[in-house]
DNA sequence: ACAATAGTGTCTTTCAGACAGTATCGC
DNA sequence: GCGATACTGTCTGAAAGACACTATTGT
């Protein structure tokens, strides 16, 4: 096996110079939202430790790169257990949709040094309350009308939750692609319980879109979907708690994709 | 100014413990799409080193993380400017489409080392051929039907141009992109000239998703979006190949989403 | 009794898709 | 002239949204 030493130089030269001169490190970061109290609410911990000591920040950490070495998605999952407490591979927990956002890698995004952060969204019916752990002072389902979010991803003057890092910015990509997603695929029941009433699932909608839904019109229409969701044969058990009559109980179908979409109403100032 | 020096402690640890300890790399890939000949086209070049010497590749190369560093957008400009010599900031050139497409990081995905890659989609006009620089024995403007992809991101057996690495599964995740984005936004017009035609615009459509439209229908749906096109009041100076009336030139308008969306014809079976 | 809610029926408007038809071009 | 193409008109069925209505619950 006779190899040729020009190309050996080459490999050497490939492999080492890029992170022995030029090092960077890659995070993960995670979205996490849930529905409770009929809003929608995102997971965020205290930072414990400078830059931005006692800001609120989205839970992540460093991703494992050659020991213990870790794919992607495996390091967001971790990451969300030690700084939350919440294990999302549990099965009691379970039934949580996670996929990724974006990557953000703006030099300067972090004032100690380069870091490439791969950000995470994930849905998830409703958690119990966290439990601060790893680098986090404390963790929190926090309302998303607190952090006076802007579509520009930006938080307003005033408020009083002030995120660290850009995470304002990805926070705002993670609700975008969160409310987009409600359209054409059958996401939103994976904020809702294994078994769900029709208004629970309006509830979903209503909280992520920030806007009322006709309530007949959309019964017909989540009906009218094939796959989007199958009857139980059951009811609940109790009505609202104004009245009414009980809802039947449904499960999420087989469906990826919903045809045709459930469609924002009256977004005319997004189209331009 | 005094400062804990406990918190100075943490702080030494958090910047030099994974990046000393734990090192990995960031690269970046980009998937850009053209249309020549009537047929969608990516652009690939080919490698000089291994691994995966003289395999077909995706054009992309490392980040520059603190010397000269740069943010994720520049590194893919760069590495398409520096692999094949297509410079997109060129104002003649100019009007190229460039978005993140997603970040793949599995470990085991480059045999030399532990490498993140982020992943760009580029939609381009008509482009000159490319020419091969930097670590790039051959660049070229492939045929997407040439590299036998499925559905699932792995290449039929029997395909001549064997893509290294997971090269094939982000070109399909790009193409998929790329077919879904035609549907909501007016980005087939970031495939033509500054100034096209209707039957042009259907071209596009054609290409990318595989399938052929009603030519009278497309043409009312296109002018009846609000903001898709917009008339230049001229007409084209000469009708397509096999005759017909000389068709009338559109610019691009300015809408950033189609309301009503054009919907692709006929994928029932991706709906579950 | 009353108010609120679950679920269904109906009507109007919009839109996609099929088809036909006319005018204009290259050959 | 012939065939292909650009563009427009018309019809049908699907679907969204507005509204009305009944039945059933908690208070």
């Amino acid at each position: 096996m006779t190899r040729d030493p020009r190309s050996d130089e080459d490999e050497f030269l490939a492999e080492y110079d890029p992170r022995a001169y030029d090092p960077l490190s890659v995070t993960v970061d995670v979205v996490a939202l849930t529905i409770r109290d009929g809003g929608l609410h995102v997971l965020l911990v205290r930072r414990a430790r400078h830059p931005f000591a006692g800001a609120w920040a989205l839970p992540g950490g460093f991703v494992r790169g050659v020991r213990g070495a870790e794919d992607l998605p495996e390091a967001a999952v971790r990451e969300l257990a030690e700084e939350t407490g919440l294990d999302v591979e549990d099965g009691a927990l379970g039934r949580v949709h996670l996929e990724q956002l974006g990557t953000y890698g703006a030099p300067g995004r972090d004032p100690r040094m380069r870091v490439i952060s791969v950000a995470y969204l994930a849905f998830a019916p409703e958690l119990p309350d966290p439990e601060a752990g790893g680098d986090a002072a404390d963790a929190a389902w926090v309302p998303i009308g607190r952090l006076g979010l802007t579509g520009a991803g930006v938080q307003a003057p005033g408020t009083t939750r002030r995120l660290a890092f850009d995470h304002a910015r990805i926070l705002a990509d993670g609700l975008e692609r969160a409310r987009a997603k409600l359209e054409y695929t059958p996401l939103a029941t994976a904020f809702c319980a294994a078994e769900f009433t029709i208004p629970e699932l309006r509830a979903v909608y209503e909280a992520v879109w920030d806007e009322e839904l006709h309530a007949g019109n959309f019964h017909r229409k989540v009906l009218s979907v094939p796959g989007f969701v199958e009857s139980t044969g059951t009811t609940s058990d109790r009505a609202g708690r104004k009245g009414g009559p009980r809802p039947r109980l449904y499960r999420a179908g087989d469906a990826r994709l919903l045809h045709p979409a459930l469609l924002r109403p009256s977004r005319e100032e997004e189209i331009r």
